[in-house]
DNA sequence: TGTTGCACTGGGACGCGTTTCAGCCTGTAG
DNA sequence: CTACAGGCTGAAACGCGTCCCAGTGCAACA
C-alpha cells in the first residue's frame, strides 16, 4: 500500500506538497497538483487514517455510552446521534456497556486515550464516573447529570407525575408502579416522582404492587401473573410499552379486563403502544439525540458555555385507561 | 499530557522498558516494573490509542454497514455483533447508510483507511461493491453475496414459502404481497421466492394486491385503507411485523374480520408480533449477529477459509392466519 | 578459568501524515 | 532599478508507541 512518501518520490515533489493537495490548501501550482493527483490515482493511494488521528490529535469519531443497542430508547438516541454525525462527517462508536460498572469504566479509556473525541452518555450507573470523565475530554449526558456535566434529557418526575394525575382523574384509588432497572438515572427519578406524588394525594401503593427489572414483553406477562395472586391495584404505572403491552395480553388472556379491571399505562410511545391502543407517555428521542451530538460537537469544537436542558413529555391517551 | 517519552525519562528507563511493561512481555526486572508503574501512575499516564493503532497497524475495530440502526432487524443484529465485539475486546463502529448508494461507497474509506479492521456488511444495495471491497479488507456479509464474500443468512425464500404454504393450507385462494426496499437482497429474493411458488400453485395472486417500500406501523394502516378500496385477497404475507400489524389494526377498525376475512402474516416475530397474535417467521438475529462477528474475527485473525451459511427460519403459527 | 546461555536493557528505525519555518522566485510598485 | 509582497516549495520536527537488533552482565557448566 503506498503512502505519502511514495506519492512525492514518484511525482517529483515533497511530503509538504502532496499534503498540501490532500487537504486543499492553497500555494500549490495547477500542474504539481495534476502531477500528485494522477499519480494518486495510478497508485490507488489513500491516506492512513490513523496516522491522520495521531497526527491531528482527533478523530472525528464520537462515543456513546449505552447498555444495549437493542433497547428501543437507546436505539432511537442512536439513530438521531447517527444522523448528525453523518451530517457533520463523523464517525459513530458505540460502546455497550450492559449496565456494568466495569464496562461504564473502560469507556472513559476511549476518551483518555484519544481515540474519540467526545462521549454522549445515554445512561450510566455510576454518576461518579462523570467528574473524571469531563477532566478527560468532552461529555454530554442524556440524563440529569446536570450538575457534573451538561445534560439534555427528559423530565421523565413530570412525565409520572402526568399519568398519576391521569389515572387518578379517571378513578384509581390504589396504583402499582413497575420499573426497568431501578439504579440508573431515570429510574431513580422515575421512583422519586412516584413517591412525590403519593405524598400529596390520596391515592394508595402498596409494596406487593411494586417491581422492577422489567424490560420485555415476556417480563410483562409474568408480572401479570404474580398480579393476579393478590388483589390487584385499580391502575399501574409501568415505564416501558413492551412490559405493559406483555401484561396487558396475559391480563386478556386471564380474563382481567382493562382498563375497567386495572388501568395501564406504557412509556416511550413505541409501535406496540399504537397497535394495542396503551396509554403512554411520548417523547422526541431522535431529537434528543440530535441535540445532544449537536451540543458536544459544537462544543468540542467552540469551547462555547454549554448549556443542559430539559425536554416535555407528552401524554398519548388511549384505551388502557 | 504525559506520553511514554517522559515515563521513561522520569523512571530511569528506556521507551523500550516502559512499553515492555505495558504490554506485559517478560524480561523486565521487578524493580524497575515497580518504579515504572509508579511513574505511570503517579504522571496518570495513559497511551495513547491512535499510535498504538498506527503502530501495530490494527485497529481492534470492526465496522456494521447499516441502512438504519432504529430497524428491528438491524438492531438484533448489531447487538449480536456488539457481543462477541465485547467478550473479543473489540470495539464497534457504525455506519449508517439510509440506503444511500454515496455512504455505502464512502463506507469502503474505513477499511482502506486502517480505521477498523474489518466490515460486517448488515444490507447493501450495490453487492457489485463488494467485489472491491473484500481486496480492501476482511468483509463478512449478512445477506447473500456468497459468491463474492462470505455470507451468513437467512433463507428468506423458504420463509416466504412456508408462509404460502401455511395460508393455501389454511384455504386461501388469493394472496397480496407487501414488502419493504424491494431493491435491497432480502426484497429481491422475497419477490423471487414468491413469484416462483405462485407458478407451481393454483394460488392467485393481481398487481392490485402487491405494495412495497412498506416499513411503519403507519403505512400498515394507509394500505389497509387502500386495499379496502377494492376486493380484498384472502391472505397478504407482509415483509415485516409492524406493517402487518399497522394492517390488522385499520382492518379491525374498519370491521374487516382477520383472519376470517383476511389473513395476515408478518415477519421477524417481535414483540408486537407476539402481542398481537400474528403468524409470523421467526429468525435468530442476534444469534446471526454473533455468527457473522465471529466469523469475521476469526477470519481477519488466522486468515482461515472462511465459509459461508444459511440459516434456517421457523414458522411461529397464531391467531392471524 | 573459559565458555555458553539467558535475563534484562537501550538505541533507533518505523508506521504515516501534519505543520512550522525558512527560503526561493516572480511580479509589481515606487 | 530596487524593494517588498506574496505565491510556491521543501526540510525537518513532531505526534506516540512498537519492535527488532545489538549489546551487557551474571550464573551455571565444562
Amino acid at each position: 500500500m503506498a503512502n505519502i512518501s511514495d506519492i512525492a518520490k514518484q511525482a517529483g515533489v515533497s511530503k509538504s506538497t502532496v499534503s498540501r493537495v490532500l487537504n486543499g490548501h492553497k500555494h500549490v501550482s495547477k500542474e504539481k497538483r495534476r502531477i500528485i493527483l494522477d499519480v494518486m490515482e495510478r497508485l490507488e493511494y489513500s491516506p492512513n487514517g490513523n496516522a491522520i488521528n495521531l497526527s491531528r490529535g482527533k478523530t472525528n469519531t464520537i462515543g456513546v455510552l449505552v447498555p444495549r443497542v437493542g433497547h428501543p430508547f437507546f436505539h432511537q438516541l442512536l439513530e438521531g446521534i447517527g444522523q448528525v454525525c453523518m451530517e457533520r462527517n463523523h464517525t459513530l462508536l458505540v460502546i455497550q456497556t450492559e449496565h456494568d460498572p466495569a464496562k461504564e469504566e473502560a469507556s472513559m479509556q476511549y476518551l483518555r486515550d484519544k481515540r474519540i473525541d467526545g462521549l454522549i452518555i445515554g445512561a450510566i450507573s455510576q454518576p461518579q464516573l462523570l467528574e473524571t470523565m469531563r477532566t478527560v475530554g468532552p461529555v454530554v449526558a442524556c440524563e440529569d447529570h446536570q450538575d457534573i456535566v451538561p445534560s439534555l434529557f427528559f423530565n421523565h418526575g413530570k412525565a409520572i407525575t402526568m399519568l398519576l394525575q391521569h389515572v387518578e382523574e379517571r378513578g384509581a384509588k390504589t396504583v402499582g408502579l413497575c420499573l426497568g432497572n431501578p439504579d440508573s438515572g431515570v429510574g431513580r427519578v422515575r421512583r422519586e416522582a412516584f413517591d412525590q406524588y403519593l405524598k400529596t394525594s390520596t391515592l394508595c401503593h402498596g409494596i406487593q404492587w411494586y417491581a422492577d427489572r422489567c424490560y420485555s414483553f415476556e417480563d410483562g406477562q409474568a408480572l401479570a401473573g404474580q398480579l393476579l395472586t393478590i388483589d390487584l391495584p385499580d391502575a399501574i404505572i409501568v415505564g416501558n410499552d413492551e412490559v405493559a403491552a406483555g401484561l396487558i395480553d396475559q391480563f386478556r388472556k386471564d380474563g382481567i379486563r382493562v382498563p375497567e379491571d386495572i388501568a395501564i399505562t406504557g412509556f416511550d410511545d413505541v409501535p406496540i403502544a399504537r397497535a394495542l391502543e396503551i396509554t403512554t407517555i411520548r417523547q422526541p428521542v431522535v431529537m434528543l439525540g440530535r441535540l445532544a451530538a449537536e451540543q458536544l460537537l459544537s462544543d468540542a469544537l467552540n469551547q462555547s458555555e454549554s448549556a443542559s436542558s430539559l425536554l416535555e413529555p407528552s401524554l398519548m391517551i388511549r384505551q388502557t385507561t
